[in-house]
DNA sequence: TTCTAATGTAAGCAGTGTAAACATTAATGT
DNA sequence: ACATTAATGTTTACACTGCTTACATTAGAA
């Protein structure tokens, strides 16, 4: 009883890709496979996306709200240097807990943003959450408040990376937790706290 | 009046594997154009390789390679903070001319190191140079060192990660230069030591 | 010198992104 | 209300991919 058009293809196809994107990596998301999830045909995804990059871009983009809602903070107030340790959690939380999707936010299955302005506009309005909590801590120009966004943000980045890698191999269990490392980034997982403390007290008391 | 047999084939295919990865990025290369620039059959590779990741495990590792290269100090006198500052700034700089190795090296391509034992001695290798910089910088604690390593590779890695994006933003002049995250990140790019001397300042006087 | 393991080839499977031509239907303008 | 058009879906097909299997050649160890 199915009709010759799906009705909401488009979104449909944008969350399964996001499911499949974040459990088995978007490597191994095939659009073939994406159509048949949704009962349609092989090809009926072009109609809505000119290229695999551009579907990687919307799940992408979903992954970019997504971020921002995690990190967002109330700046209506002044902002505490806690909130922004807990921003700086989240942010990390964020990038281990959905670290595939983070994967397509921040590597480069999309080349250019700019190709996709919704995307380009996400991922510009999750930094805003960095730029506006500083903003909301301390009086400063607007050249530190940059500062301390690109020192903490490329800090939190660096971060998940590191962690994720270090994640891998501790799951396997296969290296000396002597050397390398790794070892070391997994001591600062369990400690994530104190080290961001210390890390955002100097970037702060700057 | 070539001969049946290659006689240097493996260490062939990651050479120009290497290159065709950093100037294509990964996602371009296949095995068999890689032979047929060999001037070997379609699956002579997987007499060397047993899978495509295996042959990016060789490509990273070379990369691992070269990066402790970029970034050695020597450590047998006592080190300063401005060659920690340099050792950054060599990072960075080769995070960004050899961007496409660089995803292979930090990226998810090759998904457990722990599988390509000397990829993972290679990575080890790497992460030695900060660790031994930094023990010959103060006399710290073996923790206080870690800490350390964590957060200026964590912080290097970070921003490598977004000066990229800035780049291929830039590059195409597709934003206004007033907003976004990647307009901050071009004017720290434009200052680099400056901006790495303010932060490994933060990290040295702990 | 013989035998075996290493290294190469040929053919083929199952899967991919995507282009082109065509079918159906929703939306729109008169 | 009806014709036309644009949006959306299907079929078919091409060129490409990673990889398997069965076989060929040859280098090096016994």
């Amino acid at each position: 009883m199915k009709s010759y058009h799906h009705g909401n293809l488009k979104q449909e196809l944008i969350d399964c890709a996001c499911k499949l994107c974040e459990r088995d990596g978007y490597t191994k998301l095939s659009i073939r496979t994406l159509a048949k999830e949704s009962g349609v045909s092989q090809t009926a995804p072009y109609r809505h996306f000119e290229t695999k990059e551009a579907l990687y871009a919307s799940v992408a983009q979903d992954g970019f709200n997504k971020l921002s809602k995690a990190i967002h903070v109330n700046v209506d107030k002044k902002v505490t240097k806690k909130q922004i340790i807990d921003m700086a959690i989240k942010y990390i939380e964020f990038g281990l807990k959905n670290a595939n999707t983070y994967d397509l936010m921040f590597g480069t299955a999309v080349g250019n943003f700019a190709e996709y302005p919704e995307l380009l506009e996400s991922a510009n309005s999750s930094y805003e959450n960095f730029r506006s909590s500083f903003s909301q801590l301390a009086n400063d120009s607007d050249e530190v408040i940059a500062f301390k966004c690109i020192t903490l943000w490329s800090m939190v980045h660096g971060l998940v990376g590191i962690l994720r890698k270090a994640q891998v191999v501790a799951d396997n269990s296969m290296i000396n937790p002597e050397a390398g490392p790794m070892s070391s980034a997994i001591l600062i997982a369990g400690n994530l706290e104190d080290h961001l403390d210390k890390v955002i007290s100097g970037i702060v008391e700057n």
